[in-house]
DNA sequence: ATCATATATACTCAAATCGAGTATAATAGG
DNA sequence: CCTATTATACTCGATTTGAGTATATATGAT
């Protein structure tokens, strides 16, 4: 029978849930990306949604600044999911992730801290090209692709990892973090994988610190709906302070992306679009030329609507 | 205290919740964009996520095709929210929504049917120019600003309105569906408005049928995801028959912007990008010269993995 | 004072892409 | 065989992009 929104409350109490709030919270502190973490680094802040909390947006902001003693600034909502292993006392559990931006204040309160997102990630990070451990992993995974018994179901590896790895001249695409992570669990490489202690020598993962649940998968996600949504929404100034260089900006943008950018057409970028504005002070502790110091120009994003930013990172 | 996702589940059964699941379906057909309803077009497909549900994904699966008789292709989620207004008997109603799409096959069974979706938004269809009721909709809406006390709340509305609806020489933003349905609503235009009917002579809505709860600000944020998607991921081929001209595919394009592109750029963009290959056979029946018969790649997809569609409509 | 070094900022230039056409081909119907 | 209609090839100027070169203004060492 049809069942509208809404009417089927009474019956819905026998289809109860409990729902659970998780965010991924951003800064960026001296051109590093970093993470928000409680239990030393282990787990991202979250808690469950309370009946009397207005919305999911504000249920999460009181449970992360009580957790972090930061408040949250710009927030978006990543994903929503249901895993079955999630259920305890047979109830179900439902996780809502979210991507929230700030800049990094007072420490964390307690066991709660940020953290170095490319520690979690080290292969993620080619701002000075592929880093040390980059080759060691795509061997691994090559290796694993021929594990597989099927000639079929090796080809299908083969070319995950030639594509999300940027393999055979194709293009490092960095967007492409969740299914490299994704890659890797499969294969075992990484030390959430169920199957990990099952395996031989290849059991030792590949470089990187592990988190609790999924909670790395989760953080992998925010990462790349970060990456991609700097290419067409003006959201890195959420990570800036209020008056900042170029060369800031673009550490910042570098910093997320994993990799850099040229310079001079970065700026041409930045100034065509008038995002920013002279602030009239200059900044004098840049070790060369004194830079101009620029603000984010607010009015005009919502002037031009969500209509966007572009950076020089489009293209391969 | 921290309280890391999962541990919380004996004290989360205090917190339970509902979880709902509503899908925007969507096909295109004979060029028309339409989407999948139940209760004569008042409703959206929906209802309880199930404990025994595999994943939310397949517990939305099981109660569309059982609602609707329809398989559900394509899926990808859309939006998590829980409504203040949405407890009944003192329990929160989660709702998960998903857009999916499809091809249109048998009808729906009994009350459940497929609507053309620029019914309910006819003023988001500019296909042949700015329709009808557009200039009266801009009217009532610049009259609305009027009625704002504090005159920076009406420089506020006043810029909303102009940028979202595409006045003052700007352009029109076929993505900004959902700015504009939320001002509607704002400006009670619309029926499912809370105080629509506490106002005088403007109590009567704008063109456009209605639907139950917030469904239809549901459709207008999957059709907003489905505008801005098309740009940059090979969606629209999930929309298409196994083989098809390049004008069908251009006017379902079309059909979903809600706006005509150049038909010779059109077919450049799309040769370049490999995505499409001839099938070798000819359509006759296009009224004019025939035309080749086109199928879509799968294999290039996954080759450039999440690497993208371009279409005409990135620009002003 | 001068020089190496670092950063800032202006400007150039060729290649690629895009918007907006024109021109020509192949069908159906009168 | 003329007209209407669609398909498809090709052109051309304007813009945008990638990848530089050139020059300006700081600091710190000698």
């Amino acid at each position: 029978m049809a069942t509208p929104t809404g009417k089927q409350s009474e019956e819905a109490s026998g289809h109860a849930v409990a729902a659970d709030l998780i965010a991924v919270l951003v800064a960026v502190t001296a051109g590093q990306p970093r993470f928000m973490t409680i239990q030393n680094g282990s787990t991202l802040p979250s808690g469950p949604f309370a009946q009397n909390d207005r919305s999911l947006q504000s249920g999460l902001r009181t449970w992360v600044e009580q957790q972090t003693a930061h408040p949250l600034g710009y927030v978006e909502q990543l994903y929503t999911f249901a895993d079955r292993d999630r259920a305890t006392n047979g109830i179900r559990v439902i996780s809502i992730s979210y991507l929230a931006l700030t800049r990094e204040s007072r420490e964390g309160n307690g066991e709660s801290g940020w953290r170095d997102w490319y520690s979690y990630f080290p292969w993620e990070d080619h701002r000075s090209g592929p880093p040390q451990c980059y080759k060691d992993i795509v061997a691994r995974l090559l290796d694993w692709t021929k594990t597989a018994t099927a000639p079929a179901q090796r080809r299908v590896r083969s070319r995950r990892v030639t594509v999300s790895f940027g393999l055979d001249g194709r293009p490092w695409n960095e967007e492409l973090i969740l299914q490299r992570y994704e890659l890797l669990y499969e294969a075992a490489l990484v030390a959430e994988a169920p199957h990990v202690r099952q395996r031989g020598s290849s059991a030792r993962p590949v470089p990187g610190q592990s988190m609790s649940f999924d909670h790395r998968r989760i953080l992998a996600t925010g990462i790349a709906r970060l990456r991609a949504k700097i290419k067409y929404r003006p959201v890195v100034f959420e990570l800036m302070p209020p008056s900042f260089t170029l060369l800031q900006l673009q550490r910042t943008v570098e910093a997320l992306a994993g990799k850099l950018v040229h310079k001079q057409n970065f700026r041409r970028l930045i100034e065509q679009q008038d995002l920013v504005e002279e602030t009239g002070a200059m900044a004098a502790d840049t070790g060369g030329r004194p830079a101009k110091l620029f603000r984010f120009r607010r009015d005009v994003v919502d002037e031009r609507a969500v209509v966007g930013t572009k950076l020089p990172l489009t293209r391969a």
